[in-house]
DNA sequence: TAATAAATTTAGAATTATTCTAAAAGAGGA
DNA sequence: TCCTCTTTTAGAATAATTCTAAATTTATTA
C-alpha cells in the first residue's frame, strides 16, 4: 500500500497556500522524518497525471500543486504571493472559438498586493 | 552600445514560435557564432524586466520569450505545442472584480491539436 | 584625446529543480 | 514461504538558470 499518497494528497488539499515540491516536503517530514524527496516527485507527478491534483507554473519559480477544483490565480507582480480567485467559467466561451477539443484553461491574474502597494507609495 | 539586444529583440519579435534561451541562442550564433548563452539570459532577462518582452511559462518546459502584444495562447495537451490565438480581451472584466490594482493577465487555453487527435483516434 | 567610469560580454563555476536508475523494502496472493 | 508487483530510497545525472569575477566595449568628461 502506498504509504505517503494520501498524506501528500491530504497536504496539498488542506493548505491555503499552493506549495511547491520541498513545502510539501518539509510539511510531509513533520509526520514522517525519513522521507526523501523524491518520493514527493514521484507522488505528485503520478497525482498530477492520473488527475488528482492541479500544477501550477509562475516563470520563475518552481512549480507549485494545488487542489483540483475549478478557480484562477491571482499573483502578485512585485512579491510572486498566489491567491485564489475564480471568475466565471469561461470554458464555454473558449470552446465556441476553438473547438470542442479545448479541455481546460489556465487563467492568472497579476497584480500588486496590498502589501506591496503600501511599499511601493512611500 | 549593446550589441545583441536589438539582435534577440528581433528573433523573438519575427519569429511564430515562442523560443526558449536555448533556441534563441542557436538562432543568434547563426550570425554571431562567438556568442555565448549567458548573454542571451542577461538580455533576455533584462528586456523581460523592462517589458519589452513576455515570458510564457509552461509546466515541464523551459522559459519561452514572446512578442509583447496582446494575445492569448493554446498549448497542446499532448505534443505541447504553443500557438498564438486572441480572445477578446478580459482586463476590464478582471479589474471590475478585482479592482484596478490588476496590470495584465495571462490565459492558456489546453486543447488536442490536429495532428495529437488523429494519432490518437486508432 | 587620454583617462576614467559605466555597461556589456564572457567563461566557467555554482545552484536549483527535476528526472533517472538501480537497489531495497513492503505488501498481497498462490 | 516464494514470487510478483509496487513503492520507496539513495544518489547520480541532467538541464535550466544564476552568479561571480575578469575582460572587453562603450560612453563620459576633463
Amino acid at each position: 500500500m502506498k504509504k505517503y499518497e494520501i498524506a501528500i494528497f491530504d497536504i496539498i488539499n488542506n493548505s491555503c497556500d499552493h506549495m511547491t515540491v520541498r513545502q510539501i516536503y518539509e510539511k510531509l517530514k513533520e509526520r514522517y522524518p525519513e522521507v526523501v524527496l523524491a518520493t514527493v516527485y514521484n507522488n505528485v507527478n503520478k497525482m498530477w497525471e492520473a488527475g488528482y491534483i492541479r500544477k501550477i507554473t509562475v516563470e520563475g519559480m518552481p512549480d507549485r500543486y494545488d487542489k483540483i477544483q475549478r478557480h484562477d490565480h491571482k499573483i502578485c507582480r512585485i512579491c510572486g504571493k498566489i491567491s485564489d480567485v475564480c471568475f466565471d467559467d469561461l470554458i464555454g466561451q473558449l470552446r465556441s472559438r476553438l473547438g470542442e477539443e479545448v479541455t481546460s484553461y489556465d487563467l492568472k491574474v497579476f497584480y500588486v498586493c496590498d502589501t506591496c502597494r503600501e511599499k511601493t507609495r512611500q
